[in-house]
DNA sequence: ATTAAAATTTAGGCGTACCTAAATTTTAAT
DNA sequence: ATTAAAATTTAGGTACGCCTAAATTTTAAT
């Protein structure tokens, strides 16, 4: 059986491969929280059992089966946020961190239970895309907020998962996956973002966000008109 | 933190101990599946951090802070089953091995949450009490099926939960928790015991089952009219 | 081309929780 | 009281997943 470290190694490793084609050790360590030499006898094992594959000092990159797995338990971990989120009403920015834990128990005959009540859902509560059940995962095609330009109108696609500040600042400010949001103005220097949020109908604001929190917001943009 | 092991080991003492006072190690070990080597060496840790009291070859007793966290264990599996059972529609048969695994990643909010929406319910699906938060647990006048004698009516109070395919066996007979029964005869020899049940106005069922069958059921008996 | 810095791997250890085999203690029978 | 059987503990070992410190390899700068 795949341990807990395993599909946890499989799990950060598909998501540093979103960015970099190969995944180096540091930064998978770092990922995890782990020391590097941790990771290199981690990833050696991981090699062995033919889930990634691996020459020393050239990085990582999942194998198809290794990817697999990897899609399974983000899968797990996706609906079960979302499941937390809409039958127990968790706050969103503790989702990520109870279903860190939940994932690594649910039997399928329970995903599929969850996935049956949830009505099959396509996206999670911060809009990262779920797996469907035999490992497809929807592509799209996106930018970063912080890299639209003045004028643009775009509409939040995802927001990232991991940091529970970050995601109690986005839920004050309504940015919400979906949510149509429009740039005003980007200042020079820090390039702060002027942003223009309109929730419904008669809740318009606008406020002023960094490139920090720019960066962690994926968009999808919308044309003009 | 406690180890998942530690939890499972004091979990195991805590119920081993309503049969017998002092909890002998080969019955410990059986009951967990381990070698009797190992379940010494466990023991000698819970001892060294006080959860037990303990002496080489005369078996060992939860102290009060042992017993708290076993009440605990314990508090969060019958919650979950009863979860799974009422939210998720998970048979009752197999609720006990689900929430085996789920009993230790659930957090404290999530068990209140998980409380709160079953309406702070005082049984499990098997009929067991669920300890209060704060480590109390409702004490209950019974005798084992087994036990009754020709005659006898009876309220069922609690099944055995470990057993699927027992489960499953007293679900196709009705045996469930609150179900009443009576007892027709009791056979010489195998003391086969013949029971009525009436699940419903117009369903009434005679049967018989045998010693090991009304051995695991819980019953407080009725008075005679 | 050399070298300093950064990244990575190897070597050696630690704690947990399990195992088997051997030694010890308790028990129950004669 | 002795002894055989049963129960229990000790001794020694394994696998996992982490650590630190030292050694190696890659990289980037001069």
């Amino acid at each position: 059986m795949n341990s807990q470290a395993v599909e946890d190694y499989l799990k950060a490793i598909y998501k540093l491969q979103s960015s970099q084609p190969k995944v180096v050790t540091s930064a998978l360590a770092e990922h995890l929280g782990v020391n590097p030499a941790s990771a290199t006898g981690m990833i050696k094992k991981l090699a062995e059992s033919n889930l990634v594959s691996y020459e020393r000092y050239q990085g990582v990159k999942l194998t198809p089966p290794g990817e697999k797995i990897a899609l399974e338990v983000i899968r797990h971990h996706r609906l079960v946020e979302l499941y937390l989120a809409e039958a127990l009403s968790v706050p969103w920015d503790q989702v990520h961190d109870e279903a860190e834990k939940w994932e690594h128990v649910l039997s399928e005959d329970l995903e599929d239970r969850i996935d049956e009540i949830l009505g099959y859902p396509t996206i999670d509560p911060h809009g990262a895309p779920i797996p469907s059940r035999d490992g497809n995962i929807e592509q799209r095609d996106t930018n970063l907020l912080s890299e639209l330009t003045q004028g643009d109108s775009a509409v939040i696609i995802e927001v990232s998962d991991g940091d529970t500040d970050l995601l109690r600042y986005l839920g004050k400010l309504q940015l919400y996956p979906q949510t149509i949001i429009q740039i005003i103005s980007i200042a020079p220097f820090d390039q702060l973002i002027t942003v223009r949020v309109s929730p419904n109908e008669d809740d318009t604001n606008n406020f002023v966000i960094g490139q920090k929190v720019a960066g962690s917001i994926l968009v999808s943009k919308l044309e003009k008109n």
